[in-house]
DNA sequence: CTTAATTGCAACAGCTCTGACTCAGTTAAC
DNA sequence: GTTAACTGAGTCAGAGCTGTTGCAATTAAG
């Protein structure tokens, strides 16, 4: 890193990471120019702060994945008995990744500083996961590894949802709902 | 359409739309030249059969949603138990949308004849889950259309799964029992 | 065998995007 | 208030992709 950018300059950079978010989440394809002016910016000043458009895409993942880490660390999964942490964790998940949907559904580069959250990301979930085998909330033959991955696609699913109705504490309920007991009849029902 | 086209020129419509599944999952902003490469065919062989690269993309998804829909009757849905079905289906589903994860992964243009295939494939599913839900297979509060969406999101996830063990049968195996039963601890278990 | 369709090759025009550069004007920082 | 950073605007070269055309050679179809 070079040394810290002036406040005008940080605006800019935040300006057009979610301008980037934004006009590529409608169009993958779309080009500097148009993130540049969704930005309210010159492209030429997009070309600054980014060296490429890989490196801007990479930046965009990289600041999407950090927030994601920080909604999982702000409900405290791990000093919460691990029905309620579900809860709160995905309704924050839901949140980050609602804003930055296209962020956070590119494959990452392989070495890069988001690859790296996503591990993180995926280790604190598995715990999570194990915390809740192990207090007999999941099955004891469960994959986690499976489970994780189906945790994560419904919480996609749950983003596509467009009930008239977009709270995101029902979401969540759903989400965990039928993670933990899917579609089928419930154990209590008749 | 014109008139029939000549065997030469249908073997290589073929060979075209099997190079561009492959070429474009690989990298989704691929080059005509790089599909007519892959094809085994001259760049111009392209453009001669699909007037542009978008007419080429439509073309793909809707022989792809055909295929799928062709293996969806193949399973007989209607005049099965709905248990077996979905077994059915789903196994069957795998197979084709494993081969066209491209094509069948792409949200489809408004007119075309791939979205009309869509529309189909979603009432057959709907139609199938709710005799599942009569015949008290799933939760009667359940939100058919939800979980629909969750089996298509279970589908997709099984296809990224990378066991050494591949068997289809046993995919569809996971991917029924978690849409019905979630991942949380069993009826049946102490 | 005869005909018409099909193909590969080569070339061309047109377009869009990227990334770089300069320079004058503006703005934050100290 | 002085300085250094930042920005917008304009321009430029280079590259890649698309879609089209002409022509000669090959190949299926009757």
């Amino acid at each position: 890193m070079g040394r810290a950018l002036r406040a005008d300059a940080e605006r800019s950079v935040r300006a057009i990471l979610e301008a980037a978010e934004l006009v590529l989440a409608a169009d993958p394809n779309a080009s500097m120019e148009q993130i540049a002016e969704a930005a309210g910016v010159a492209r030429t000043t997009v070309h600054r702060r980014f060296a490429s458009r890989q490196a801007l895409i990479e930046a965009l993942a990289e600041s999407a994945v950090r927030q994601l880490n920080q909604a999982i660390e702000d409900a405290r999964p791990d000093t919460t008995p691990p029905l309620i942490a579900l809860h709160r964790v995905t309704a924050n998940v839901l949140r980050i990744k609602g804003a930055w949907s296209y962020a956070l559904g590119r494959p990452t580069e392989e070495g890069g500083g988001a690859a790296a959250g996503w591990d993180q990301l995926g280790a604190r979930c598995v715990e999570l996961l194990g915390r809740a085998k192990a207090e007999g909330l999941l099955d004891p033959a469960a994959d986690l590894e499976w489970v994780r991955r189906v945790y994560y696609a419904l919480i996609g699913e749950a983003l596509h949802d467009e009930r008239p109705d977009p709270d995101p504490d029902a979401l969540a309920t759903l989400v965990v709902d039928t993670l933990l007991y899917g579609a089928g009849r419930r154990p209590g029902t008749v």
